[in-house]
DNA sequence: TTGAAAGCGCTAACAA
DNA sequence: TTGTTAGCGCTTTCAA
């Protein structure tokens, strides 16, 4: 900690030559040559030289923070996104700040932008399903805040926006689904009003229809993506006169719902109604029975999401980012689903 | 977004003092006349001016920040704990920077402690397991970075430290198998290095102890907090010949795990095993059955903790600080437990 | 109780 | 390709 007083003047002096210099050397500018390079760079590992955030960012009005907006409703997976985006701010000098917010109060927009602004954030990851609203992509775009959206439709420009495909993945349930030989099949959506669960169920229903399955409107329920949503929806469903046989949820969260209506009404699953969610969250693989659902891989998305941020952030200076993996959600196969019985 | 300009020599302008003047308002010195002090109050509310952190910082090198310290496999509660200590966050001027570690690793100290230096957090808060880690606090300390330990057991300066009463709420605990009329008990520690298990456990045995049932020791395994753990352990527990009627495990994962392999083994619960758990964490209510266990209320702990360390950061400024709940652990008994069969 | 001036450590014009 | 000179917006000596 005794090094901590080195400042850019100390490594200048050293180096034998101007502020200036070593600036771009921290900012590699291209400007500089060969030799006055390396020697500043040695210098600046010799004594261990890191430049002072707060200093440069007063001085460029860049604060090197990013923002992870967020539902704090539907925090879930926010541990996982933020390994991801951490994995690469870390790697490239920036912090992460978390910002949960509250959708449903009406100034939360004003809210998140006078946030951003107090701690001048360079930009920010918003997470789905508020990375959805209009509103706040506006308000963002018209405060000057970078910002990437993580969803699963490209509705913004390809380079504010991580997609995962979730439709195609739909696809593989419903033909899983099918290939179990179910067909009195039942599914809860998430509110309409997001793109995401029209994807979702789009997909779903588009599959099924391929094979010559339609589900009865009676069948689609819109849930609200909560635990107590799919447990309400599932009592709906549960007790019509002729019950499903398969059940398919928005998320894990309903999902684990209506497994747990089944329960309680003393249906067996998966030998008397089949269950499956989306998301893979941190319990579908546990509870019991364990949950098929869609794993969406949103540790990958996150850190992507995060490369694409402080790529615009630093739209001039040159950045070395490596790119991650696959943003490809898919199907996983546990207890809760089974052949139809006969 | 205008006013993104306005700086303190508006301010001072406009109420015709000097900078000075206002910089002692926004810190509330008390070497301000009443008169001045209005005025300028006035005209930062009318401007709606917030000083600039970063210049702030750099001036009087605090960074507004402090840091969340946790280990990342340990991490389903972190949302509550952002939650908590975000709400004292905001209200105080401080922002919240997310910083997991691999305490695994061995360099996982210095690692922390280069990136406080390089944040220039102003301090962090830790929370357990990690928070017991002698080292760690040790060269925060030595980095003279103020930190708050959140923990079961009073292992340091109270200033440095929010503690839960553990031992207590597991007594509790041990009079719910008590009074279910259990004598047959497991329990599944966590590792016997950290102090919250020894804590949890002693409290555990001892309230069994005086209503004169001794646990054998074939009965008492030691875990490792995770899931994977829990089962293992249960697997031994539950193969023995005379196998317990009920099993205490030092957290709900833990608890997750056992109630996994009862049902694999066609053990019902609660009927044939009554299990319990540690933490209340999101699922606790809703797996199936829902899990009896004592709720930690980490949200609160982490308000309370922020409080605390941002106290200690202001230590001559005065900040009128709302303190904040209770943060005593309590049973809560749900479907999972029930008396012993006859 | 207040103010003037000198930085905090860096980047950004503008020259050279 | 490099250096000089100003600041960024605030806090902090030190005087008044």
């Amino acid at each position: 900690m005794q090094d901590k007083k080195i400042t850019i003047n100390d490594v200048a002096k050293l180096a034998g030559v101007s502020k200036r210099t070593v600036s771009r050397v921290i900012n590699r500018s291209p400007l500089v040559g060969e030799n006055t390079l390396k020697k500043v760079e040695k210098i600046i590992k010799e004594v261990n030289f890191s430049p002072d955030k707060q200093a440069r960012g007063l001085a460029s009005s860049r604060s090197y923070l990013l923002g992870l907006i967020y539902d704090h409703d539907d925090s879930l997976s926010i541990v996982q996104v933020q390994q991801g985006a951490l994995s690469v701010c870390a790697q490239l000098g920036y912090e992460l700040v978390v910002h949960p917010c509250k959708s449903k109060e009406t100034d939360f927009i004003e809210e998140c932008i006078n946030s951003i602004n107090r701690s001048k954030l360079d930009g920010v990851i918003i997470l789905p399903p508020i990375s959805e609203n209009k509103q706040l992509a506006a308000a963002l775009r018209a405060a000057n805040c970078p910002y990437v959206r993580i969803a699963s439709v490209d509705f913004d420009d390809k380079l504010n926006i991580v997609v995962s495909d979730e439709r195609t993945a739909m696809k593989e349930m419903a033909e899983h689904f099918v290939d179990l030989g179910h067909k009195n099949i039942a599914f809860i959506s998430g509110p309409l009003s997001y793109r995401s669960s029209i994807e979702r169920m789009e997909g779903f229903l588009f599959e099924l229809r391929s094979a010559n399955i339609e589900i009865a409107e009676s069948h689609i329920l819109e849930g609200e993506n909560s635990y107590e949503s799919g447990m309400k929806c599932a009592m709906e469903l549960l007790t019509k006169e002729t019950r499903p046989t398969a059940i398919l949820a928005n998320n894990d969260e309903m999902a684990t719902g209506v497994i747990r209506v089944a329960s309680d009404l003393g249906i067996k699953i998966p030998e008397e109604l089949s269950v499956a969610g989306f998301d893979d969250n941190i319990y579908a693989s546990r509870i019991i029975p364990s949950l098929t659902t869609i794993k969406r891989p949103i540790e990958n998305m996150a850190a992507l999401a995060s490369q694409k941020l402080i790529n615009k952030v630093q739209s001039e200076h040159s950045a070395p980012i490596k790119l991650c993996g696959e943003v490809k959600p898919h199907l996983i196969i546990r207890e809760s689903t089974t052949k139809k019985s006969t």
